[in-house]
DNA sequence: CGGAACGTTGACTCCTGTCAATTTGGGTGG
DNA sequence: CCACCCAAATTGACAGGAGTCAACGTTCCG
């Protein structure tokens, strides 16, 4: 852990571990600068839901709140940076530029939790794969096309955390998408769609 | 309409009217000054997920993308203020102190929309209804303690589609809710709890 | 080679959705 | 004031998609 002359600290995470605890005081607000986590919340009996999947230049723990809303947990090596409340207001005052950013970050996580919330509340099974899998091939790419073909960084675990399913159903629901020829599965850690189009329609008008 | 000053235009819309529409030109800004209206997203063949009810205090449109990315309908007589993108901008420019209020009114709701994802993604009804029924006994006190009975402003078809169910699941589940002693229904539109804490053990570690 | 975590597949269950009939309640007009 | 109407809500019967439980395959290290 690297302290720096601004009182903002750099740190890492290793694969499986948990660098936000949901409930536990909200100390510090997060910077990813490398790797990608798993947000999620968790139920009394162990049901999880992942929020979302975050990667470098992500901010985390903005929320007003006194404790996080949610957990983190580095899926790679994570690395971030790390600032203590009264040192992200004091930033926020000298850099109000970086005021106006936060607000269009978060703007623009609303419009995708809603998306989600869309998904979440009223697509079948089918249609959140394909939902997923458009997702996928945009990730990363912001500013150009879409890959035909992508690397999956998580497991079907997360997967059916983050859809809302269990991992059966995600595997069974992904073969099924083969057969019909919408996607090849190279290996278990691949996908390449084979039509676009055809998935986009099955997604419910591509987002 | 009247027209302010600084360009903002006050308007009304009356119930079931929707005056922001998913898709259309992004060109401005509301400020709900009264009234209730609720947030939706449809898919093509009409499904619909509400991802949030809004009133007096809420702020809307804040997107960054150049369309909307949800409809808004009014529920009982709505009355807002619209501010043009343009004019917000100068807005902000002129009152910082309103760009750090807009972002923690963001974060609180990123907040809200990851604990609705949870809803959506793992609760059952049982669980989904309670979770709302307690969230309603919350709203509008939030500086008091949440009250044991209360009047729901949507209807059956509304609460399923926020809770991702259909209506005739929201009602039977309400109805079992009922005959089990945990909320009593004195009419349609009105709900008491009868044994908060029973309800929130099945909601799941209320929020 | 062996074991463990991850993934796939199958059989069966059940919660929720679908379809349909009936009841309730609020508003309107005679 | 009351009968009527229509939308909303409730209730029932049934079906189906996704979950559960379990067996088997695969991959990857130790």
């Amino acid at each position: 852990m690297v302290r720096l002359a601004n009182a903002a600290t750099v740190a890492a995470a290793h694969p499986g571990s948990c660098f936000i605890e949901e409930g536990e005081p909200a100390t510090a607000f997060f910077n990813i600068t490398a790797g990608t986590a798993k947000l999620f919340k968790l139920l009394p009996d162990g049901r999880r839901q992942i929020t979302g999947f975050v990667s470098v230049g992500h901010f985390l723990g903005l929320a007003v709140s006194d404790t996080y809303a949610f957990s983190a947990e580095a899926i790679d090596e994570v690395r971030y940076c790390r600032f203590s409340r009264p040192r992200l207001r004091t930033l926020l005052d000298d850099f109000p530029l970086m005021e106006k950013r936060l607000l269009e970050v978060a703007s623009n996580e609303l419009v995708a939790a809603q998306e989600q919330m869309l998904l979440l509340g009223r697509k079948t099974a089918r249609e959140r794969l394909a939902s997923f899998l458009i997702m996928q091939s945009r990730q990363g790419a912001a500013c150009q096309a879409p890959r035909q073909r992508f690397a999956l960084r998580m497991t079907r675990s997360d997967i059916a955390d983050y859809l809302g399913l269990t991992i059966e159903t995600v595997s069974r629901t992904l073969t099924r998408l083969r057969t019909e020829g919408l996607i090849e599965i190279p290996s278990v850690a691949e996908i390449a769609i084979t039509r676009p189009a055809a998935l986009g329609q099955l997604a419910g008008g591509l987002t």
